[in-house]
DNA sequence: ACAATTATTGACAGCGCTACCATCGGATTG
DNA sequence: CAATCCGATGGTAGCGCTGTCAATAATTGT
């Protein structure tokens, strides 16, 4: 014969059927559509599957019905906190629904990102969540190739894969940057860490910003590939103070480097904003709590995981969104580190 | 007959077999176990997969095989920078191996806890790490029923469900008021958010200490069940002063909450360490950039992971550790922020 | 040169579940 | 009262892959 006997312990669908006096198809069909059982079946089943302790394949499953109940997600970071916000959205808005979620991690590399890709299609998830719009040519193949509903979050552009949540990197860092003129500053610093593609377009509001104000000057960016820290804040602002001693204010492409630039003041006796001006990005929750509090562009991260979510559910149900592109904005946080007048 | 025809374009491992020119099982094997094939047939079939695009279909392989290359990662919050570092060292040491990671969050409910291991044992994975060792009695019998490897981490104990990866939260807890006594503190406060099991026994630390001097006081401790937030460590703070005015130092179960303790002094005008010590927990980055430094206990989260996986992988594999349960042990980081006569 | 061994390869059956259709009793309708 | 419909249930036939073991080819030793 084939194998060696199904280990006597094992509890198949069929016994459970068995067991409740019901034929296999029914006893499946309790999980997944119970309520077209009458009830005395569906009693009947429940209580055969906790006496027999019966655990459902879901490989079995999988591959007699082609589709699963998982939900891919692709990030580019753990470590980020702003990842952190965007899953919470994830996790609580699947949570009540049939769909479990399968994290990744690329690690902002490009080529794990194709590998996750071709796992995650072996796999057949119901939907898909990837981060940003920059995929290879071969990764968005990948996507298109899948079957299945796909989600780009965390920023908006042109030609989605399928749908998109997100705001403007490019708006949020013009607006940031236009904030910092009005409060009267003029050598404005940008500081930047692990320059990822939003990132970049972050820098690019910056200096569109700069230029239409006739005030851009290359000596006022410091950027670096190294992930960012907050002693990586510190060590970039001595970098620009070096090469730009006459900065009255600092564009800090996320709040990590921005607390790192306020430490680094309090240790030059530097005054915040008396001697320079100081905006962030992401609006973690320790900015509100800084001393002084600190400017930030605030981005919808929970909402953009929860509309993420929801969006890819109504998909793989057949209830597609009118529109595939949601843009959930920004705003900007006016503290203390930026309003000279209010010191 | 059974079904509508499987669609046209599906290519499925016959088909890579028949154009290679093999059995199907031989194509199967080039995929388990490449080298158990002759050098020609091996090309042949690598061609004949890059050829069609051949995808393996993992639920059939699953179904088959009844196993899976999944290593399942247990864990109660991503908001927590924490574990952030733990699964860095989990993706780094599982990058290369067969394996992957699926990661399941359970924010910190007990009940979810349960409802993830029962779909991670649906699922078969080849392994799996949890967090912590306080399981419920179900929850431990699921690991248990699991017939797989399993890692817990983060902390160490008594009684294993297979293997351990991490420190005592109790010593740590102990050895940070230790030092802060050294300093010539006597009013040590605790401040503690989110008290799970782990903090809780960091509590123990502190208690047993502080009585061990004769100084054990409950007006100095504040604590509170609501997540961790650096604004949320300003607010204990003032709790706590309002509630012990003579305190000269505090011990923060975490490092957010330390960061807001020191925003709070900055903002009532008290000197750290001079008016105050300041002690934080797990050594997060920022605490060695801060104004003044900010003492920590620095915990091994990235060799954690690292290590949980190893384990685990070894373990999968036969190769069992001869001591399943490993102490990664603790550093106190003495920084200004608890050393008064350095100021 | 021949048996003994080892490396390759293949045939077969079946993993546990669900899609598809058929069935069947009973409620509804004209 | 037959015709119609509908909700509940079941039979059959795989889904795509791999474990087992047997068969064959290649290699080695004597």
């Amino acid at each position: 014969m084939g194998r060696k006997q199904t280990k006597s312990g094992k509890i198949r669908l069929t016994e459970v059927a068995k067991l409740a006096g019901v034929s296999p198809i029914t006893a499946s069909r309790f999980f997944r559509n119970p309520e077209a059982l009458s009830l005395s079946k569906r009693e009947r089943v429940d209580s055969a599957v906790k006496e027999l302790g019966y655990v459902p394949n879901l490989a079995a499953r999988a591959l007699a019905s082609h589709r699963t109940e998982v939900i891919g997600v692709v990030i580019p970071s753990l470590t980020n906190n702003v990842f952190a916000d965007v899953l919470r959205g994830v996790y609580d808005s699947s949570e009540g629904s049939r769909y479990s979620i399968q994290l990744a991690n690329t690690r902002y590399s490009i080529l794990q990102e194709e590998k996750l890709l071709r796992l995650f299609r072996a796999q057949k998830p119901a939907g898909l969540i990837v981060t940003g719009i920059n995929q290879t040519t071969e990764s968005r193949a990948i996507l298109e190739s899948m079957n299945c509903p796909v989600t780009q979050i965390m920023e908006i552009g042109e030609s989605p894969v399928d749908m998109m949540v997100g705001f403007s990197h490019y708006d949020a860092g013009f607006a940031a940057i236009s904030h910092i003129l009005e409060q009267g500053c003029r050598r404005i610093g940008f500081l930047g860490a692990r320059m990822d593609p939003r990132v970049q377009r972050r820098f690019e509001g910056y200096r569109d910003a700069m230029k239409a104000a006739s005030l851009f000057d290359p000596n006022l960016i410091v950027t670096t590939s190294v992930p960012t820290t907050v002693t990586l804040g510190g060590t970039l602002f001595a970098d620009l103070l070096a090469q730009a001693p006459d900065i009255d204010a600092v564009f800090c492409v996320n709040d990590d480097l921005a607390l790192g630039v306020l430490f680094e003041c309090q240790r030059r006796q530097m005054s915040v904003p008396g001697d320079l001006a100081i905006v962030g990005f992401n609006d973690l929750e320790f900015m509100a709590s800084a001393v002084p509090s600190l400017t930030s562009v605030r981005t919808n991260r929970y909402e953009m995981g929860r509309h993420a979510v929801t969006m890819l559910i109504d998909a793989i149900e057949g209830r597609r969104p009118r529109e595939p592109v949601l843009n959930l904005g920004f705003q900007l946080m006016v503290r203390e580190s930026s309003t000279p007048q209010s010191t």
